[in-house]
Parts: C-alpha cells; sequence; structure tokens
DNA sequence: AGGTCGTTGTTATT
DNA sequence: AATAACAACGACCT
C-alpha cells in the first residue's frame, strides 16, 4: 500500500513555494487530501474582523480552484472540527500513514501541533512538517542565538548569515495526486459553548457548524452569509492568483522595486497606495515571504548601484517580519503581554489589562483606572478624537483593514506614549480585530516598538497628528477621502480643525462641536468632534511619565509587576494633574498652548514630592 | 569607557 | 532643502 496522506493547510494557502506540500509530493503518496480544519479557537476565541474572514475566504476559494486545475477530482476540503478532536478520527477512518504541515510559531499553533502530533504518533501515522512561513525558521534562528530573542534587526540579520542563504523559492506542483474516500464513520464533534469574542459582529450565533462537510456536505468553502457574517467592507481580495498578480506587477516596475525606500513612502497616499500591499497575502500564506524576497533580490542584483538595501528596502521590511517571528519563537507566549515578558519594559499606562494569578496570562478584560481614558480610547476606536489625521486613518483601518505603516505609527504613538497613556495592548486588540494583515508576532512587536516597551527606545521622538499628517499631505486629501464631513475644509486648518473661525466652518459646511461620543443635537450642519485634549499639553505629560517609567526600570517579568508591589515606584501623581477641566471649552485651545511654565513648574512640583523608588531593577 | 548609530519626530533657522 | 537644538535611550563597535 503507498501513502495515504493528509496535507494540512494553515497559514499557507498557496501552491507556489511551499517546501512542506513539496514533501509530501516527494513521498509518491496513492491518495492526498488537501484539507483545511474550521478551528474554534480562530471562530470564537480570537478577535477577527468581518474583512480578515472574507479575506481568509478569498484565500481558500482561489487555493481551491487552484487545486481543481491540478486535479480535477481533488479541492481543499474543508472539514469543521477542532483539528485536536478530528484528526485522529480521520487517520483510522481514512487509513492515513502520513500527515504534512507547515510550522506555526504563534503560541497557539504549537498547543495545538503538540497534540495533534502526539495523536499522530501514538496512531503510528508519521508526521513530516517544514518551514516555510518566514525567511529563515523561526526556532533555527533562536536556537543560533542559544534562546536569546532577536531584538535588533542587526542580530536579525547577523544570526541569518550565519544560518546560510535564504533558501530560494521550489516551483508551484504541475499536478496532485487524488484524494482517497472520505468517509465520516464517526461522531462528530461541535465545539464546546463557549464564550464567542466575535458575538458582536454577527448577525447569526451560528458560524457555520452545521455539519462536519459544511451545509452541501461536500466539504465545500462557505459564503460569508453561511458563516453568519454581514458584507465585509474592504475592496481588497485575497487569493494566490491576485497575491502572484500583484507581484509581477511590482516587479515589473524596476524604478520602484529596487529603489524603494520605506520611510520615504507616504502614509496619505490612496488609490493606490504607496506600498506594495502584499502583507495580507504573507499572512495567510497566499505568498511564500521567500518567493517575494527572491524576486526582489534577483532584480535589486541586476540593478547594481542606486538599489535601497536593508532595513529600508523591501526585503528589508521581510527581515523585520522575520526578526518578530523570532523574537516571539525564542520569549513565547509572553510575547503578546507586558506581563511575564522580560523584554517588555512596564510602563504604569491606563486601561492595563486584567491577568490571571493562576498562569500570569492576560485575560482580554482590562482594568478602568481612569474613566477619561477609557472616554479616549473609545473615541480613537471609532474614529472620532477631533484630530483629523488620527481619525481618518482609524476610519481606512475600519473601513479597509490596512493603513499605512507610518499610519499605524501615528496612531499607536497617539494612544500610548504621546497622547493618551494607554496600554499599548488596547491598542493592539483593535489592531487585531481590524487588519487583514494581523500577524500575533509582527502586531505585539510592533506595539512594543512605537510604545518604546521594547525594540525601539527614543520616546522624546514623538508623533504629532497634525504636524505629522500636514509634512505628507499639505491640502489634506487623505483626511477629505476618510472624513467628508471636511472635505471643504479650508487647508489652513484641516489638521486642526478647531481653530477656524465660525464662518469658515460655516462655508464649509461642518460645525466643529459636539464631544466624539454622542450625536450633536440641533445642528443644521454636518459635524465634527472637538479635539479631545490639547495634544502638547498630553505629549509633555505622557513624556515625563516616560522618563519616569525608565528611571524606575521594570520589566515584565519582575515579581513585583505580578503581585502588584510596583505600585507606588512610579511618580503616580504624574498622570492626574490636568484637572483643569477643558469641558466644552476648546476655543481657547491656541491661549492654553503657550503655558509650558505651568507644565515645568509642575514637574519640577513632582520631583521635589520625592517618592522613594525602589533600588534600580536591571534585566541581564 | 566612550563614541556612533539607530528604517520612518518637531520646530526653528538658515 | 538642509541643519541644529530639543533631551538624551540602548545596541553595537572600538
Amino acid at each position: 500500500m503507498g501513502a495515504r496522506v493528509i496535507y494540512w493547510f494553515r497559514t499557507d494557502l498557496r501552491l507556489h513555494d511551499s517546501p512542506a506540500l513539496q514533501v509530501a509530493l516527494d513521498l509518491n503518496p496513492e491518495v492526498l487530501w488537501p484539507i483545511f480544519t474550521w478551528d474554534p479557537h480562530y471562530v470564537y476565541k480570537a478577535r477577527g474582523g468581518l474583512n480578515r474572514w472574507q479575506f481568509l475566504l478569498d484565500c481558500q476559494m482561489d487555493l481551491s480552484a487552484s487545486i481543481t486545475k491540478l486535479n480535477p477530482k481533488s479541492k481543499l476540503f474543508l472539514i469543521r472540527e477542532a483539528p485536536q478532536t478530528v484528526l485522529p478520527k480521520l487517520f483510522k477512518s481514512w487509513k492515513v500513514t502520513h500527515i504534512v504541515f507547515e510550522r506555526d510559531t504563534d503560541a497557539y499553533p504549537r498547543e495545538r501541533d503538540a497534540a495533534v502530533t502526539a495523536a499522530a504518533e501514538a496512531a503510528g501515522i508519521k508526521v513530516i512538517t517544514r518551514s516555510g512561513r518566514t525567511l529563515w525558521d523561526s526556532d533555527a534562528i533562536v536556537k543560533q542565538r542559544d534562546g536569546k530573542p532577536t531584538m535588533s534587526i542587526t542580530q536579525l540579520q547577523t544570526t541569518g548569515k550565519q544560518l546560510g542563504l535564504i533558501p530560494r523559492p521550489i516551483p508551484a506542483p504541475t499536478s496532485l495526486p487524488d484524494p482517497g474516500p472520505m468517509p465520516l464513520d464517526f461522531e462528530s464533534e461541535p465545539p464546546a459553548p463557549t464564550e464567542d469574542i466575535n458575538s458582536e459582529q454577527r448577525t447569526k450565533s451560528d458560524t457555520g457548524y452545521m455539519s462536519i462537510a459544511g451545509p452541501k456536505g461536500d466539504f465545500g468553502i462557505e459564503t460569508m452569509e453561511e458563516l453568519g457574517f454581514p458584507s465585509a467592507t474592504t475592496p481588497h481580495r485575497g487569493g494566490e492568483s491576485i497575491a502572484l498578480r500583484m507581484l509581477d506587477d511590482i516587479i515589473d516596475n524596476e524604478e520602484y522595486t529596487a529603489k524603494f525606500e520605506k520611510p520615504k513612502t507616504s502614509p496619505a497616499q490612496f488609490e493606490p497606495q504607496s506600498t506594495t500591499l502584499l502583507s495580507p497575502f504573507l499572512h495567510f500564506g497566499a505568498l511564500s515571504p521567500r518567493l517575494f524576497y527572491w524576486r526582489v533580490q534577483d532584480l535589486t542584483d541586476a540593478y547594481g548601484n542606486g538599489a535601497s538595501k536593508p532595513p529600508t528596502s523591501i526585503t528589508g521590511q521581510l527581515l523585520f517580519r522575520d526578526m518578530y517571528f523570532a523574537a516571539q519563537a525564542a520569549i513565547g507566549p509572553a510575547f503578546t503581554q507586558t506581563i511575564r515578558n522580560r523584554h517588555c519594559r512596564f510602563i504604569p499606562w491606563h486601561l492595563r489589562s486584567k491577568v490571571d494569578p493562576k498562569t500570569g496570562m492576560v485575560t482580554g478584560e482590562y482594568e478602568i483606572d481612569s474613566e477619561e481614558a477609557e472616554v479616549w480610547f473609545q473615541r480613537w476606536k471609532r474614529g472620532t478624537t477631533g484630530f483629523p489625521w488620527i481619525d481618518a486613518l482609524m476610519r481606512q483601518l475600519r473601513h479597509d483593514g490596512w493603513i499605512h505603516h507610518l499610519g499605524r505609527h501615528s496612531v499607536a504613538c497617539f494612544l500610548t506614549r504621546g497622547g493618551c497613556y494607554i496600554d499599548w495592548e488596547r491598542g493592539a486588540e483593535v489592531f487585531e480585530e481590524l487588519l487583514l494583515d494581523h500577524e500575533p508576532a509582527c502586531n505585539a512587536g510592533n506595539w512594543q516598538w512605537l510604545s518604546c516597551s521594547a525594540f525601539f527606545h527614543q520616546y522624546f521622538r514623538c508623533y504629532s497628528p497634525i504636524a505629522f499628517g500636514r509634512n505628507w499631505d499639505k491640502n489634506g486629501d487623505f483626511v477629505r477621502r476618510w472624513i467628508p464631513e471636511l472635505k471643504d475644509f479650508p487647508a489652513k486648518f484641516i489638521y486642526e480643525p478647531w481653530k477656524a473661525p465660525i464662518q469658515d466652518q460655516k462655508k464649509a459646511g461642518v460645525r466643529i462641536t459636539g464631544d466624539g461620543i454622542s450625536e450633536p443635537k440641533d445642528s443644521e450642519l454636518a459635524t465634527y468632534p472637538k479635539p479631545m485634549f490639547d495634544f502638547n499639553k498630553r505629549r509633555d505629560i505622557c513624556m515625563a511619565a516616560m522618563k519616569d517609567a525608565y528611571d524606575v526600570a521594570l520589566f515584565g517579568d519582575d515579581p513585583c509587576i505580578m503581585d502588584g508591589t510596583w505600585k507606588g515606584s512610579f511618580l503616580s501623581d504624574i498622570e492626574n494633574q490636568d484637572e483643569d477641566d477643558e469641558e466644552d471649552d476648546m476655543s481657547d485651545v491656541d491661549g492654553r498652548i503657550d503655558k509650558e511654565e505651568d507644565v515645568k513648574s509642575e514637574s519640577g512640583k513632582r520631583k521635589g514630592s520625592s517618592k522613594t523608588k525602589p533600588s534600580k531593577k536591571r534585566k541581564n
């Protein structure tokens, strides 16, 4: 009897450059089942917005069609049960000899794959895995560094060089074996009732687990409607075919590809955007990072002088992705939180995560230590902060599922160290729900970067919600695109509309009024909210608090963080001194900005109020 | 121990 | 458009 192989697709929804699929085909199998399991973990427990579900279905449909082209009897078979429970039953019922899949170093997949592997080995099934989600095998990077995480791009580059050249992409298969019979002669196990973190956005509570083989009983892929979802809003569509076409277009544009410098690409450019927009395809594995890398690198080598180099080049972007994956591979599940993460600086943010004292892991809930901060967070999320640059980005994020990297910097800095002083984990959760390209390692890593918790430390470099956008887009076209209320606003005031005289507001057909939460009443004109705080004042407060946090120098693994005895280590009054209620009267905001003296003397007072600090802690 | 540099800050000045 | 001051972190190199 020949090999009877399950190829388990997960975050590798592609046929081109799949080392794991190649090794499955090298077994010369008698039969091969390409399967995808609907995992209750991703349906109920991980945050996932409608746009990302749409993108996933796109990728699945495209892959399924490509598989059928290679073998009319085959397609991507969707199985609706948790892999941990259904795979052992399939092993037996389908007389499987091998299961092959691409490795996944995220927290939950590691746990899941260990369980599946143990069950397979117990049943005498051979498990074969390959790395293919990153340029280098993240675990090999960690091993080479004796378990230490890559905390800078230099470290990743150095270690990568030691491991040798990034493997060249391998061609897509030209044919696939037949699938074998797929009897379901066992009890199916619907997911255990659990809290559905995504229930708000569903129209139906049932998410398509009507039967293990799907609504039509043919292991087919469901529609958004069958999944209980309203339509997605994103214009970005998924699938390997689109990814390869987009990559071809990028490579065809030799100048663009060879001279690409990330910091020079505009966050305000839209239709078309200034960057490649290939990240969502990398996330779902519809595009191999190694294929992307080598197509760009070969072009760059041929281009000669004048080509950009890492870290600003396109290949540099892929290196950063590997850096975050390798950091997560070394640090483990704590990488996506501050608590128990010894490489993440502890900063006493507002709205910190609640922690399960038994596991030391965050629970998904957070402490509302400040009603004001909670309001700021809600307004940030909805895109009604009153700062048009921030709001435009947040609205684009919600609608399209993608914003430019520097736009992400703007809103992340604003939420954390450069405005609201709110826990980066709150922002990361919002990105996790809304981003098409959400990657747990990259998301957590970038939020730590922007909040100056790890990877990046120059907290005195602070993005202005007014100046930064204006530098890229003087006329405010990007703001007008996403905040139509402001589309006729004079360019002079487009980034700070509260400064516009009433006559100008009337002429533009909009009133700058309201708290960004409730609908303003009795306004005949459209409205756009007043800014939720004086940015300059908040920046000074945040920067002083950051300096304090750096002086205290506590990290996420310090015992005093877990037991709460850290309280008192920080100049906690630093945050509670903007008492003079702004309320409705932000019109004199200009007048206030000049009062730096206030802030200076406050900070002098704080220094004098000498709270005793614990001796400086150091990580080693 | 000390100097330089780090993918992507802001503002004022030349 | 380029440059300096702002205030001043930590990795990396010598």
